[in-house]
DNA sequence: GCCGTTTTCGGCCCGACTGTTTTCAGTCG
């Protein structure tokens, strides 16, 4: 078994053993070794190989134990028999609002139910709320749940949760009442797909702002609604909570609210190692209990950060008072941001100001639906130096794909249009060229070496094995025609799991042939995904934030790519377009040189 | 189950809101 399964067998057990009312630091032990081993830099094999495995942070003896088992046989008896005692209704039963392990073990020993139609039954007859702890208004909550369970659990793509959140944040801050108004959660740090909405407002006067949040048009239930927080389920199944505190609170309620749950979890650690208690309302000293010194060291506060903890009124200074540099929502997720912002190792991450062009992009030549002309001015207008243009092959004959003659007459035409003088922009010529399912080029040698720059990019035989997408994948690699690899998994977000593919082989590819990965940046795409970019870069592999555009509108995705760059902690060196068109040009011509 | 410069036991982040009770447990983030 692989990382990716194994860890999914250890969440399971972490829901099993919850189910069965297991101690809930075992429980979530489970859940976090599973983190750890997906967010695993080194290879799972060489780990396992020099016994190395319980030296990562969040797997012990026991994890590790179960962990070689899994990848050696994939099977493991706990995991079995767990799965044999519980019925697996019950597992539907937590994505049921207000239904958590306690009250679904209730239902199942008290009432024998196992599957949601038998709950829906016996709430429809009232024998739930005959239970102890349970009441009409718990039969209602269940029912509802159960109707609605699918666009409750929905998980959104960023873009769209971006786009419902903007007007409401907007209104939040159009209100007198309010003096400071930020969104949290998934959503600020940039994570690829969001479930629910959160604000977080600064007020001396909650009601009204509670009152316009819950009375908005779009609201189709209000969930909850209390002095500090209100839920309200908007039309579609998309959640949002706001919470309204007083302003000298409000820099802890947005960090706590940002998250990630883990990233909170370390900075109360380091926060009570230093003698301070942190929480969502501010950070107390703890009373007699003195600090805990850190490595013999004292709390280290970084300059301009206030003395007194209440004089705290930004992240920035919460962080510094911690002795810590600021860290950017997008990299809270807990892994080790802390541990560079306290060594002022963190990276000065990419902005979207720093890109001057892109070169994934489609014109009516193959899927597109603007021409080349008008790509060009689009990209004129966004302030960039230069665009590369990169239909699709023939062998991607759905999406209209270009054959050899079709791309040497558009080539001809790119060279015209940079000639003519008429736009600022310069166009590369480029392709997408598919990778056949055996890693040949779908293009002939003859016109790639034309061309500026090929991207490669997977787009049919799916269904095949790690080993031969990895083998497949590397193979155009080692094409020297081939500048980047586009999508590198294939995934559509919510949709379709990307292809497996072997990370650690691909970027060590990538960088021994000098071949850039792409960074795609479409809202359904962001694909390669975000936890693997650390990993790249320092192995020097060089990406290329792409919008991946299909129309002039579609070249704003280059923002969800810059978002996905700086969440995997890439600086402006790393990434190819935001170097000068002279830049870019001599890059493609080296590689062109070696080609010939 | 993990972790450790008070290290092999005893902690493990912390608080709001709801529903069902009548002082609190469960859920959620």
């Amino acid at each position: 078994m692989d990382r990716v399964e194994i860890a999914e067998v250890l969440r399971e057990i972490g829901v099993m053993l919850e189910l069965r009312g297991e101690n809930a630091f075992k429980v979530r032990a489970y859940s976090s070794g599973a983190r750890a081993l997906e967010n695993l830099e080194e290879d799972l094999g060489v780990l396992i190989a020099e016994e190395r495995l319980d030296q990562v942070s969040g797997i012990g003896k026991a994890l590790a134990e179960k962990i070689v088992r899994l990848h050696e046989t994939g099977e493991l008896p706990l995991h079995r028999e767990l799965k044999a005692s519980l019925p697996a209704g019950l597992f539907e039963m937590l994505e049921v609002p207000g239904l958590g392990p306690k009250k679904i073990k209730a239902i199942y020993s008290e009432l024998g139910i196992t599957t949601l139609e038998e709950l829906t039954a016996a709430c429809t007859e009232g024998r739930v709320s005959a239970l102890e702890g349970f009441g009409k208004k718990s039969e209602e909550k269940i029912l509802s749940g159960i109707r609605n369970r699918e666009a409750y659990a929905k998980r959104h793509l960023w873009w769209d949760a971006f786009q419902v959140a903007e007007p409401i944040l907007a209104g939040l801050r159009g209100l007198p009442e309010v003096e400071r108004a930020e969104h949290a959660g998934s959503l600020r740090r940039c994570l690829e797909t969001v479930g629910d909405l959160d604000f977080i407002v600064a007020s001396g006067d909650p009601r009204p702002v509670m009152d316009w949040f819950i009375g908005q048009e779009a609201v189709s239930e209000v969930t909850a609604s209390g002095e500090t927080k209100s839920s309200i389920r908007l039309q579609g199944g998309l959640q949002a909570d706001l919470r309204v505190v007083p302003a000298d609170q409000f820099a802890f309620a947005l960090h706590h609210f940002t998250g990630s749950k883990d990233h909170n979890v370390k900075m109360r650690q380091r926060a009570l190692s230093l003698g301070f208690s942190l929480s969502e309302w501010g950070l107390t000293a703890e009373e007699g209990k003195p600090a805990r010194k850190e490595g013999g060291h004292s709390r280290n506060p970084k300059p301009g950060t206030p003395d007194d903890p209440k004089a705290i009124r930004s992240e920035a200074e919460l962080f510094g008072f911690l002795g810590l540099e600021a860290i950017p929502p997008e990299l809270r997720e807990g892994l080790d941001e802390i541990e560079a912002a306290e060594a002022g190792e963190l990276p000065r991450l990419l902005e979207e100001s720093d890109l001057r062009g892109a070169f994934h992009n489609h014109t009516t030549a193959s899927d597109g639906k603007h021409a080349l002309k008008e790509m060009a001015q689009a990209a004129e207008d966004l302030g960039w130096d230069y665009i590369g243009i990169a239909d699709h092959s023939k062998a991607s004959f759905q999406a209209n794909g270009l054959n050899e003659d079709r791309l040497a007459r558009q080539l001809e035409e790119i060279r015209e249009f940079n000639a003519s003088g008429k736009s600022k922009v310069h166009v590369f010529a480029g392709v997408e060229c598919d990778i056949l399912p055996d890693g040949r080029m779908d293009l002939d040698d003859s016109i790639l070496t034309e061309l500026d720059y090929v991207v490669a990019s997977v787009h049919s035989s799916f269904g095949k094995t790690e080993e031969e997408m990895t083998r497949r994948i590397i193979r155009a690699i080692e094409h020297p025609s081939v500048t980047m690899i586009g999508h590198l998994t294939g995934r559509l977000l919510l949709a379709r799991e990307g292809y497996r593919v072997d990370y650690a082989k691909i970027i060590d590819a990538a960088a021994a042939n000098n071949v850039i990965l792409e960074l795609n940046g479409h809202p359904r795409r962001l694909d390669m995904d975000w936890r693997y970019w650390k990993r790249a870069a320092a192995r020097g592999v060089m990406t290329s934030i792409n919008p991946d555009a299909h129309s002039v509108e579609g070249l704003r995705f280059v923002r969800t790519g810059v978002l996905v760059a700086r969440k995997g902690w890439l600086t402006k060196d790393s990434v190819l377009n935001t170097r000068s068109a002279e830049e870019i040009s001599r890059i493609f011509e080296t590689k062109r040189g070696l080609r010939r």
